[in-house]
RNA sequence: GCGGCGGUGAUGGAACGGUAGACAUGGCGUCCUCAAAAGGCGCUGCCCUAACGGGCGUGUGGGUUCGACUCCCACCCGCCGCACCA
């Protein structure tokens, strides 16, 4: 074979089993003196092959995972499968493929690509969730959640996806349909379990402080948990005698609430009714509403509708009679499911005035005007705001009023501060099949039971039918279902619903630490040793559902005394997603669907890898182009060859250490190649500036090959450079070339520290500029004087052509960089 | 509506307040070759000029500054999240 040429091919397997064989990338649990370092990605779930986002997430990972291993960080990187879930169950049904062979199949095909990709992985601590070993200890912190209180089980309007026959977590509702199949939901009356995470929501809210996560996530999570002051402030209706507390957080507004409004669902709405005239429009208007789809319902811009109630209520600080009314713009499972309307400084109230012809009364103006703006005022608070129309108020600040209401409102037992939250209770279980059992008893005798941890795992019997009929499947399994009261040995039947998978990736990262132990869940020692995850790389798409949830976990489990530690994430690094060449979306119906596996076959997996994170920012979403990906195949080419021809050019002698006292092209490569250090170096440290890495260390071979003339010690050391510094992208193609180079294994090698000498050269080029514009270039010496550069510049021939016939009122010099000459 | 992010060549994208467009793609030229592929080298923001050189350029309009893609104000456009949440 004459051509000498990169081939992936004959490289990456070579190096892939040299991992395997010595198992490079196990780190043991015994702390040594290095600092530690626990790097996870999201781990996948399962479904037929992986994708090339899960190549650049797992890339972006690895990346991360080499270089904290190469700066001397005891690095943990494991990696598993999120394995219980809907896609397979949905298949079983079409298929009658058990789940288990379905999902144990796409585990397989996952890692056989883990390892092509020569990620490095901790591979003694793989797990499968769906695996009883690891669901065990999921129903063990259930028990612990239960025990504590926070999981119970309660009847509750839910949502319910019709088509996939279970209920859903709020979460998991988009736009009223449901996240999986995008079926339109419904609300239906069921008992459920619950997790209690409510009872966090400002400790989810305060502990976004003091985390190192993108700010948006951050906002997503603080939106979601939705917190809002204000206060619960109690209309009466005189007639029934019966108080009606609201929530609002416009306290300040009081004054201009002209009338009170209902949900539909409020329970009280029909006993308000009865006996006026209104009653039936109220029972037909309450009917429709509450057989509407969630969609039309939900729709803000639709016209206000809503029905007296032929009730008045007494508003608390004037008096005032204000008719009651229901509508379906007032929602029962915000705040108290009733509200008191001021139209005057609400969009909504004031479209509803608008439509019923209510009064619109204005308690707030700017503080230099006495006039009642005209018409609409919604803005927020503005500092210059004072109250009018509000009595023994008027005239006060809007915002010192808003507290002086409240407080008044306190003394005379008419309301009082408070807090409202849009986040609801986790609701977890789900009536399918394929996902881990929830270990409870129900005794004829003793009620409730929970299953003794003794008796753990609750195993997943097997069954024949796997269509959901409105019940777990699980119900079928009778052998299973019957069992015996673990209190009184009577006669008993276990719970049929599983938990939602997210229940499981909830706590999975704290396994890794600890994978094999049988005895218990985790050794607390090691776990505080590990956590919490120092850098956590994964989709958007989890802001708010996984992340919220493992946070939940940990803090509950902290309170336990379980853990040492109370958020299990301090970074976290969200990746934009690939699109296809179209720049779309990829998806099968387009057609855009871009195969790792081919690509990986056809340019190997070095520049698959080294092309996703070149492509742009990680965090940013990037089209996929086909020429992008051969771009860098041939950068990868062009260090092999490099790595080749001098490889062969050093015989037996491998090293290549930095030449001394390098002159002319000798120098311009060391000081090259010290400078990709420092770039390379401080791209990967802060911010993650992959794709400028990558260009840096392309700048690098490109001098190399610019510069034929230099000598071979300076060539092999630019070029092992190259090598040292492409790593973690490309590793394969990095220890080939570092081998043939200097015989040594790369990764053994401590990441390299640039040479401070060779970062600074005794000259630079001087900027001259006139009035802001660069008008010439001139070499000047490093550390020159500023009065020594200003005479440079200012005998430039393109400085004194624009300086000359004009007064210089001034010259700014920027030592070692330009010189500025101010003219008139 | 609320919140977050962004707008730079033909394209993906670089630029601690200091040479705008690194690197890559595409295009043009050139060398090697009988030829091609592969590869090497060079050019490539727009306009004027034969050239030297000059003018204009980072969504729009203002401001701060010796100097602004970068900071401040207002606006336009795009993307993402939440949304009759009181």
């Amino acid at each position: 074979m004459d051509v000498r040429r990169y081939e992936p091919k004959r490289i990456e397997p070579k190096w892939q089993e040299l991992w395997a064989r010595e198992g490079t990338w196990e780190v043991s649990n015994e702390p040594d003196d290095r600092e530690k370092s626990y790097i996870l990605e999201m781990l996948p779930y399962p479904s037929g092959e992986p994708h090339i986002g899960h190549l650049k997430n797992y890339a972006l990972g690895d990346a991360i995972a080499h270089f904290h291993r190469r700066i001397g960080q005891r690095v943990l990187h494991p990696m598993g499968y999120d394995a219980f879930g809907l896609p397979a169950e949905n298949n079983a049904i079409k298929t009658g493929v058990h789940p288990r062979d379905a999902t144990n199949k796409s585990i397989a095909a996952y890692r056989h690509w883990f390892h092509r990709w020569g990620i490095s992985i901790d591979w003694s601590r793989e797990l499968s969730t769906a695996e009883p070993s690891y669901y065990r200890w999921t129903q063990w912190i259930f028990l612990k959640l239960f025990e504590r209180g926070l999981a119970y089980r309660k009847e509750a309007a839910v949502k319910w996806c019709p088509h996939d026959q279970t209920v859903l977590a709020n979460e998991q509702v988009i736009d009223g349909r449901c996240e999986r199949c995008g079926h339109e939901v419904e609300v239906r009356q069921l008992e459920q379990w619950f997790f209690r995470i409510t009872d966090y929501a400002d400790r989810l809210l305060d502990g976004l402080d003091g985390i190192d996560w993108p700010e948006h996530v951050k906002t997503m999570q603080r939106n979601w948990i939705g917190r809002s002051d204000g206060a619960e402030v109690v209309f009466k209706n005189e007639q029934l005698g019966i108080d009606y507390p609201v929530f609002t957080t416009r306290p300040d507004t009081l004054f201009g609430a002209t009338f009170f409004v209902m949900a539909p669902e409020h329970p009280d709405v029909f006993k308000l009714a009865q006996g006026t005239e209104y009653e039936d429009q109220v029972h037909q208007y309450v009917n429709r509403s509450l057989t509407e789809s969630y969609e039309t319902r939900g729709d803000a811009d639709k016209p206000k509708t809503g029905v007296a109630l032929g009730r008045t209520v007494t508003n608390p600080v004037n008096g005032e009679q204000i008719p009651m009314f229901v509508a379906d713009y007032v929602l029962m499972e915000y705040g108290t499911g009733a509200i008191m309307a001021v139209p005057a400084h609400d969009q909504r109230d004031y479209d509803f005035a608008v439509e019923f012809n209510l009064p619109i009364r204005h308690v707030v103006a700017p503080a230099d005007g006495d006039a009642a703006p005209e018409g609409r005022a919604f803005a927020a608070h503005s500092e210059n705001e004072k109250l009018i129309n509000s009595g023994q108020f008027t005239a006060v600040n809007a915002q010192e009023g808003r507290d002086a209401i409240v407080t008044w409102l306190d003394r005379e037992g008419k309301g009082n501060p408070s807090v409202s939250y849009k986040l609801r209770d986790w609701l977890i279980s789900r009536q399918r099949y394929w996902g881990c059992p929830i270990p409870i008893i129900y005794c004829e005798r003793c009620g409730m039971v929970p299953v003794p941890e003794d008796d753990l795992p609750v195993k997943l019997p097997d069954i024949r039918d796997y269509q959901p009929k409105g019940m777990s499947p699980l119900a079928t399994a009778e052998d299973w279902v019957n069992t015996k009261c673990p209190n009184c040995d009577g006669k008993a039947r276990r719970e049929t619903d599983t938990m939602d998978t997210f229940v499981d990736s909830s706590w999975y990262f704290l396994r890794y630490c600890d994978a094999r132990d049988d005895e218990r869940a985790w050794d607390r020692r090691v776990v505080d040793m590990w956590m919490p995850v120092d850098q956590y790389i994964g989709g958007v798409e989890h802001a708010i559902l996984h992340l919220m949830y493992s946070r939940f976990f940990i803090k509950a489990l902290h309170d336990m005394e379980l853990l040492g530690f109370e958020e299990p994430f301090h970074a976290l690094f969200t990746q934009g997603m690939i699109l296809g060449a179209d720049g779309y979306k990829m998806s099968s119906s387009k057609g855009n669907v871009v195969a790792p596996s081919e690509i990986v076959e056809r340019f190997g997996a070095d520049a698959a890898r080294t092309y996703v994170l070149f492509m742009g920012p990680a965090e940013q979403d990037a089209a996929w182009a086909s020429t992008g990906i051969e771009g860098a195949f041939r950068f990868l080419s062009r260090l092999w060859r490099l790595g080749d021809e001098l490889g062969q050019d050093g015989g037996n002698a491998p090293g290549a250490e930095q030449p001394p006292n390098p002159r002319d092209a000798d120098e311009i490569l060391v000081r090259k190649a010290n400078w990709a250090i420092d770039k390379v170096t401080r791209d990967m440290t802060g911010t993650f500036g992959f794709n400028t890495a990558i260009s840096a260390v392309m700048e690098l071979v490109n001098e190399v090959y610019r510069h034929p003339e230099a000598g071979a010690a300076a060539r092999r050391f630019a070029t092992a450079t190259a090598a040292s510094l492409i790593f973690p992208f490309a590793p394969h193609l990095a220890s080939e070339v570092y081998e043939l180079l200097t015989g040594q294994r790369v990764w053994e090698e401590p990441w390299p520290d640039a040479d401070p000498e060779m970062l600074l050269a005794d000259t630079f080029q001087l900027v001259c500029q006139v009035n802001g514009k660069v008008r010439d270039r001139i070499d000047a010496r490093t550390g020159a004087p500023r009065d020594e550069l200003e005479q440079l510049c200012l005998g430039t021939t393109g400085v004194q052509a624009h300086v000359d016939g004009h007064e210089i009122s001034k010259v700014i010099v920027v030592p070692d960089k330009l010189v500025n000459v101010v003219v008139r």
